[in-house]
RNA sequence: GGACCCUUAGCUCAGUUGGUUAGAGCAUUUCCUUGACAUGGAAGAGGUCACUGGUUCGAGUCCAGUAGGGUCCA
């Protein structure tokens, strides 16, 4: 048996046994038929990421559940990958690209830039995988996915093929190719989905413009007074756009304008020209001067208001941001933002900028690359959810759990409000749309009925038979348009010798989801209705589910509870963290501050408090080892046939109590998603009822033959079981100890290998060795620890805390002494004394209150009555107080009463407890003279 | 504007269905390197549980409102 060393070296230990599970292939996920299984997919991280805080506890999250569900004999597995992350990719390259070669994507054209994205990739992607090895994540790595790989990339264009040709819900073709108003990103030049855009508060003006009137009228008020009225007063952000006006809106029972509608006013910008005043729903009569300027092409209000009057659009923007010829002379060519602040020069040079004030509004930006968003009408490809309802009922009926409950809220809000998904986007990276034109016709002016004329359209996964008199669509899909699919197609759909291969019937429904609520939308709705559409035709709706739990981990947040970013530059590296602290260090502490759907603000003494407990546990296995050699631990059978079940005491019982609830805590945990309760009951179980109680208490049990093999043995138990409890959450430590400490079986050298007992397995265990637990054992234990924490109080205050060669003396009845001599040997080791003895009657001596009456300390120097009666008096005092409380509350006749009768005689023992110690406290000060 | 969450010790957080004197880690005070562990041990100090009202014999816990902080959706 190798000799532990005095401090746990958490970085070789971790090293080798990754390397070692890897080797025995611990992580694989097989599943035997009718065997029960467990099993997650991991969110996929994007390819070229770094592990960051938030990866730490999701991914430590996911490994703990998985570790839990091997322990328990399920075939677990877990299904690592990475995300393809479309924009975000393509724009590093780009990036880098323009930086080392000084070239754009399109001087490369398109099949070169891809080869250069893939060698991107392929030299530093997956970088985050090897990240996740260091912290313990125990993924089925020859499982890994990548949502461009052949066989996943099939699934999405299988998704998109099947979607084309069938209908939701209300029985509408899925998918369509439309000119809508979409949120276009000037940087990345391509439309994006509602969910990328992200609304920020953003300062800017309100610019006060005047509109003339082609035929000035007048205004002829209640009393007969006519004014002239030459202008209409409108309010607009974004004055660059004026030159793509076509109207002028008014409410219809705006009764300042009703009269005006149908005439013209003169556009303050551009060329000169005139536009109709019409009357539309939309305007807001309390906004402004009531009056809207229509802009088509730049707003979807206003685009919406065009169609209803069959006005023309006019598009003044270039895709890149850029003002165009329509926005007319001084500005075309201009940035939006530099043509913003031309166009109110002159406006305000014409005379029709009233005034410009200051004014923050809501703007949507592109979450990615962090610039205004423009709505643009592009022509792009349109879904409509399919699944939808059904989606709800999942969620409704608790098919599918959401952890906390209250996402649900969130998630059925946002599908009752669902708008149609553009998945269509203006980049290289990603899947390839599968759809092909037939050459020479007018993709602008494709109908609904085109677009199912197979002679006109062409969609399938293989292409058209003829590829040379067709012309395959440039855009690709949405990156989400492939993460959907996840669960499913990382178990071999849609091929069935690969979803056979990868026990796709087994594993899917997956078990549980832990992902970050900010991806609800995103991600794990769509993987519902994904799911729910694809994944098991026609098999029913419990079967298709992707998953049946969703777990949200909170957000980790910087001690002032902002979000860990790169610019704030307030994100520890996990892997220095993991360096410091050790990866179950790093594991364990976080995991103690995270409770269920809070956010965590993250405190670095927590990781340290993570790795002093790895050390604290080291030690304690440690100590065992010295105290004897080890016997068999291969099994709790062979270890509980070395108990005696005759030499149970008190702390034997009240420990295995205080195991059993643990074991019931941690249990909770997994199944109630509460990973800080159990890990904060694993670390005050192994802390302080066992190293700072039980292992001090049978300091002396080992000295003494006739029970030291017992007493070990429970030790050996205790260990043993908290080892099983504790790695899921420190994979590590816990198997080095295993090993150490003997506890694998010939032929099953890790923890995985063993079967975690629960509560209940134990107890029966138990009672077939004859041991039934004594319920009152932690009553009386606790009563001693009470007695040992006031006999060191009393030392301490007679600064003679670090002396053991002190002498107390205890006067009580004879019940007390019996009860505090039975435990004499233990107790006088651990309040430190030389002896502990009965006095017979009150001495002059430093003396404190205890269960077993009273306790006087001899330290050989005459006692200080000044500051003894000062003590005691204050002592008096606040016994004194309590009684007076408890007395007030039992005299209450609604109380004793309407009170539970357990509780009543909890109040009255108290105040007998209590009456007893005041008087034992009044005769000490009398006997002080 | 709608929905949700949070407010407990100096800091970060626990506190299960209402029930003795509200807990932990870190920080802090005093003492201690005695044979597991100084990454440690012992003893202590530190809280009108944001505020107001209600329900109840009893509220950190349940209800309503107020204030402050945060998130999501419009």
């Amino acid at each position: 048996m190798p000799e532990i060393t005095k401090s746990y070296e958490a970085r070789d230990v971790e090293a080798k046994w990754y390397a070692a599970w890897q080797e025995a292939k611990c992580f694989a996920g097989h599943a035997a038929p009718g065997q029960e299984t467990y099993s997650i997919v991991i969110p996929p991280p994007n390819v070229t990421g770094i592990l960051h805080m938030g990866h730490v506890l999701n991914n430590t999250l996911q490994d703990a559940l998985i570790r839990r569900a091997r322990l328990e004999g399920k075939a677990a597995c877990w299904i690592p990958g990475t995300d393809h992350a479309g924009i975000a990719t393509q724009t590093m390259v780009e990036k880098h690209l323009k930086k080392n070669e000084g070239k754009g994507r399109r001087d490369l054209g398109r099949e070169e830039f891809l080869k250069r994205v893939w060698t991107w990739r392929d030299e530093k992607g997956d970088h985050i995988l090897k990240q996740l090895r260091e912290l313990g994540c125990s993924c089925d790595w020859d499982r890994t996915h990548f949502t461009m790989d052949p066989g996943y990339s099939k699934a999405v264009l299988t998704s998109f093929v099947k979607l084309f040709n069938s209908t939701d819900e209300q029985g509408r073709a899925c998918i369509y190719r439309g000119k809508r108003m979409v949120n276009w990103c000037p940087t990345s030049l391509t439309a994006l989905s509602d969910e990328e855009v992200e609304m920020r508060p953003t300062k800017g003006f309100m610019y006060r413009l005047r509109y003339e009137l082609v035929e000035p009228s007048t205004i002829t008020d209640a009393e007969g007074n006519v004014t002239p009225f030459t202008h209409l007063i409108l309010e607009t952000t974004r004055p660059e756009t004026i030159a793509a006006d076509v109207a002028v809106a008014v409410h219809p029972d705006d009764v300042r304008y009703t009269h005006l509608v149908g005439k013209k006013v003169w556009r303050p910008l551009g060329e000169r020209v005139q536009i109709p005043i019409i009357a539309d729903e939309a305007v807001d009569p309390a906004f402004a001067a009531g009056a809207l300027k229509v802009t088509p092409a730049h707003d979807k209000v206003d685009f919406e208001i065009g169609q209803r009057h069959q006005l023309p659009v006019i598009d003044a923007l270039n895709a890149d941001g850029t003002m165009n010829e329509f926005a007319g002379p001084e500005l075309a060519g201009m940035e939006r933002f530099a043509a913003r602040k031309k166009a109110a020069e002159l406006l305000e040079a014409s005379g029709n900028l009233i005034e410009a004030k200051a004014y923050e509004n809501n703007v949507g930006y592109s979450q990615r690359a962090g610039v205004p968003i423009e709505p643009r009408l592009t022509q792009q490809w349109w879904l409509r959810y399919p699944r939808v309802e059904e989606a709800k009922q999942v969620v409704r009926d608790g098919l599918i759990q959401m952890h906390p409950e209250r996402w649900s809220k969130v998630y059925l809000n946002w599908l009752d409000n669902i708008q149609d998904w553009c998945i269509s986007r203006q980049l290289w990276w990603g899947h390839r749309i599968p759809v092909w034109y037939a050459k020479g016709i007018d993709r602008e002016k494709l109908t609904e009925a085109d677009l199912r004329d197979p002679n006109k359209i062409h969609v399938s996964l293989e292409g058209p038979a003829d590829p040379e008199n067709w012309i395959q669509e440039d855009d690709v899909l949405d990156t989400w348009a492939s993460s959907w699919l996840w669960p499913f197609a990382t178990l071999g759909w849609p091929d069935a010798e690969a979803q056979a291969k990868a026990n796709f019937s087994q594993f899917y429904p997956t078990t549980t989801l832990a992902t970050g609520a900010d991806i609800i939308f995103f991600w794990v709705a769509r993987m519902i209705m994904a799911g729910l559409e694809f994944a098991k035709p026609g098999a029913p709706v419990e079967e298709r589910i992707p998953f049946k739990h969703v777990y949200f981990n909170g957000i980790v947040r910087d001690k002032q509870g902002r979000k860990m970013s790169k610019t704030l530059g307030n994100s520890p590296d996990p892997l220095d963290l993991i360096q410091k602290y050790g990866a179950d260090g790093l594991r364990f502490g976080l995991l103690q501050m995270a409770p269920l759907g809070q956010d965590v603000k993250f405190d670095e003494d927590r990781i340290e408090s993570g790795k002093n407990f790895s050390n604290k546990l080291w030690n304690a296995c440690r100590f065992r080892q010295m105290n004897g050699a080890m016997s068999d631990n291969s099994s709790l059978g062979a270890i509980l046939a070395r108990l005696d079940a005759s030499q149970l005491d008190d702390d034997d019982h009240a420990l295995l109590t205080a195991l059993l609830d643990t074991m019931k805590t941690v249990e909770r945990g997994f199944t109630d998603f509460e990973f800080a309760g159990a890990t904060q009951r694993l670390y005050s179980f192994f802390w302080n009822d066992f190293c700072d109680w039980y292992v001090e208490v049978a300091k002396a049990r080992v000295q003494d033959p006739a029970v030291k093999d017992h007493a070990l043995a429970v030790q050996d138990l205790v260990i043993r079981q908290f080892l099983l409890l504790f790695e899921p959450f420190a994979p590590f430590i816990t198997e080095e100890l295993w090993s150490l400490l003997g506890y694998a079986a010939p032929g099953k050298p890790f923890v995985q290998d063993a079967r975690i007992e629960s509560p209940a397995d134990l107890i029966a265990a138990l009672n077939a060795r004859g041991i039934q637990l004594d319920a009152h054992a932690s009553g009386r234990v606790e009563t001693l620890k009470q007695f040992v924490t006031l006999a060191r109080q009393l030392k301490t205050e007679q600064n003679v805390g670090q002396k053991r060669d002190v002498k107390f003396l205890a006067l009580g009845a004879d019940a007390a002494w019996s009860a505090l001599s039975a435990a004499l040997a233990k107790l006088t080791r651990l309040v430190g004394a030389a002896e502990i003895s009965r006095a017979a009657a009150e001495l002059a001596l430093p003396a404190i209150v205890t269960p077993f009456g009273t306790l006087f300390l001899d330290t050989g120097v005459k006692v200080d009555a000044v500051a003894e009666r000062v003590r005691l008096t204050k002592e008096l005092d606040t016994v004194g107080k309590h009684i007076a409380g408890t007395e007030a509350r039992l005299a209450n006749v609604t109380f004793t009463s309407k009170a539970p009768a357990a509780v009543l005689d909890g109040a009255r023992k108290q105040l007998a407890e209590l009456q007893a110690k005041r008087d034992e406290v009044a005769r000490l000060l009398a006997s002080l003279g």
